[in-house]
RNA sequence: GACCUGAUAGCUCAGAUGGUAGAGCAUUACACUUUUAAUGUAAGGGUCCUGGGUUCGAAUCCCAGUCAGGUCACCA
């Protein structure tokens, strides 16, 4: 059943009075436009003929005389409207503001306008207009969000429910949102020209999966009707892009959107978007240099003001250093019975089940990552955390891995990338005995086997990395909540 | 998945102890030819998230559910 408010209601009768007037609520002609409203206000011209076109945001009516704003994808600009002075269609001059403009014209409509500029007493840069023209009516009245002289925003359009159902609408009348995501799309390009600069090749790879590998984490699933087999959506494309460098790209990169099937929340979104770079010959001495100078570049570009700063060098922590400083433990060479007493004694949740790597991963999650506000490469983890890791070339028990920490949070991850074909196959089968959540699955469900043969042929030695964009995005804009950097975030549907 | 908080007009919100549902903006009507959170006067607008229960009587109290936010768990 539809239900309809008194203000659509209202707005619907209008369509019918339009079409009554001859007036085509939604016409199809092209409206050509010669500017836009930042155009006009950084090249203010008295007088100057112009043609724009964008949705009326505020209506003051004046008796024979009008002030509205329309708005563009440019900015806003005033409107003066005067009786007599107006032309539309077939309409009757003289009919035009008082039928038209006063009684069918509403907040949020999109109009095309032809007029001259001018300023008004009040020095405001106006267009004075003399054509009008409706190109598109809006029968759902929008949220009235008001602003004072001095900026300071009344009625708020900030119920986040609606602002990310209704994202459309989020955008139209709340103008900073449109900031956070015309800096991602940015941000994005940035590292997109770095890369390319450098010449490393971006890439497309398969987001439907038959093994959702290069990660552990709960898959999407799908079935090819045709094939008759499941597929999975992507977890990660990490193992692709090595075979690619096994194929013998020297640099490869993608935008990987990645998908996973697990609890969502402030920084989780089921889909979200991950840089994976991989660079044959290299280690993973040369990448954090890599990464040192990439994020630099990115930092200055972007950072807003009073956030954190980005300046090489950036220190170097071994994980196990870190634990050491911040607990006071020096857990290296422990074995697993001795660090479950430190994690007790620390107050950390353990338990029988939990590995040694994840015994050391919770106590630098929890007594460690929040103290690196600044950024700062934590490094050499635990050889069993990282399956897909080269050992470390002198540490025992150690991976050549680091993850890059800013504000407390894991920005990049990246390695030295095992090519070992003989070690990675064991570590891997290795790594999905331990993990519970693969109870449900054969071991076949993570071992991706032409994985393990690409390798046999032989991968140059090679760094890699992943960097998180939404959440380098989040640090960038300054929000909290990774739904703010999504256009789309993912909800529940409404009824 | 667990716990906490919230949902009232198109939007932002107020509605102690249960007793005819309120404001501002928006809408409608009238006035107003340089206003800018326009102004003045008047009017209309509600499935009080949904479903049960208690009660003479529920927006309000109780139970169940839906959706959202937060915290935790899992994870990046």
């Amino acid at each position: 059943m539809l239900y309809l408010s008194e203000q659509q209601i209202i707005r619907r009768k209008k369509l019918d009075q339009l079409k009554t007037l001859g007036i085509d609520p939604y016409p199809s002609e092209e409206y050509i436009i010669t500017t836009t409203v930042r155009k006009i206000k950084d090249e203010f011209i008295e007088k100057k003929e112009i043609s724009i076109a964008g949705r009326l945001m505020r209506l003051r009516i004046l008796g024979k005389a009008s002030f509205g704003e329309i708005k563009d994808h440019t900015g806003s600009i005033q409107i003066y409207l005067k009786k007599n002075h107006l032309l539309l269609d077939k309409i009757e001059k003289d009919k035009v503001y008082d039928i038209f403009i006063k009684k069918l014209l509403d907040i949020g409509d999109i109009i095309g306008i032809q007029g001259f500029l001018f300023k008004t007493k009040m020095k405001e840069m106006t267009i004075y207009v003399q054509k009008f023209t409706l190109l598109s009516k809006s029968i759902r009245p929008l949220p009235q969000v008001k602003q004072d002289n001095k900026k300071k925003i009344y009625d708020e359009f900030t119920n986040v429910e609606q602002r990310y159902r209704m994202r459309y609408v989020d955008l139209i009348v709340n103008d900073h949102i449109k900031n956070t995501f015309v800096k991602r799309t940015q941000i994005i390009q940035e590292i997109r020209n770095f890369l390319n600069q450098k010449e490393y090749l971006e890439v497309e790879t398969p987001i439907l999966q038959s093994i959702p590998g290069g990660a552990i984490a709960r898959p999407f699933m799908t079935y090819h009707n045709a094939l008759g087999i499941p597929l999975y959506l992507r977890i990660a494309n990490e193992l692709y892009l090595k075979r690619l460098i096994v194929g013998g790209f020297h640099g490869v990169y993608e935008f990987s959107k990645n998908f996973r099937n697990e609890g969502m929340d402030r920084v989780h979104n089921p889909e979200f978007t991950v840089l994976e770079l991989y660079v044959a010959y290299k280690d993973y001495y040369w990448m954090m240099n890599f990464i040192e100078r990439f994020m630099e570049q990115i930092f200055k570009k972007f950072q807003e003001k009073n956030s954190i700063p980005f300046h090489s060098p950036i220190p170097r922590i071994p994980i196990l250093d870190s634990i050491q400083k911040y607990t006071g433990f020096d857990i290296k060479n422990m074995e697993k019975k001795e660090l479950r007493n430190i994690c007790r004694k620390l107050s950390i949740e353990e338990n029988e089940k939990m590995r040694k790597d994840k015994l050391i991963e919770n106590i630098f999650e929890e007594k460690c990552k929040m103290h690196y506000v600044n950024p700062t490469f934590i490094i050499d983890y635990p050889l069993y955390m990282s399956p897909l890791t080269k050992k470390h070339r002198v540490k025992q028990n150690l991976s050549e891995r680091f993850e890059l920490i800013v504000n407390g949070q894991e920005i990049a991850n990246a390695y030295s990338e095992l090519n070992d074909p003989i070690d990675q196959l064991n570590r891997l089968k290795t790594q999905i005995e331990s993990q519970e959540k693969n109870r449900n699955h054969d071991e076949n469900f993570y071992l991706d086997k032409d994985f393990i043969r690409a390798l046999e042929f032989g991968m140059p030695p090679t760094a890699g990395v992943g960097i998180g964009i939404d959440r380098l995005v989040m640090l960038l804009t300054k929000k909290d909540s990774i739904q703010e950097v999504l256009f789309f975030p993912q909800m529940r549907p409404e009824k």
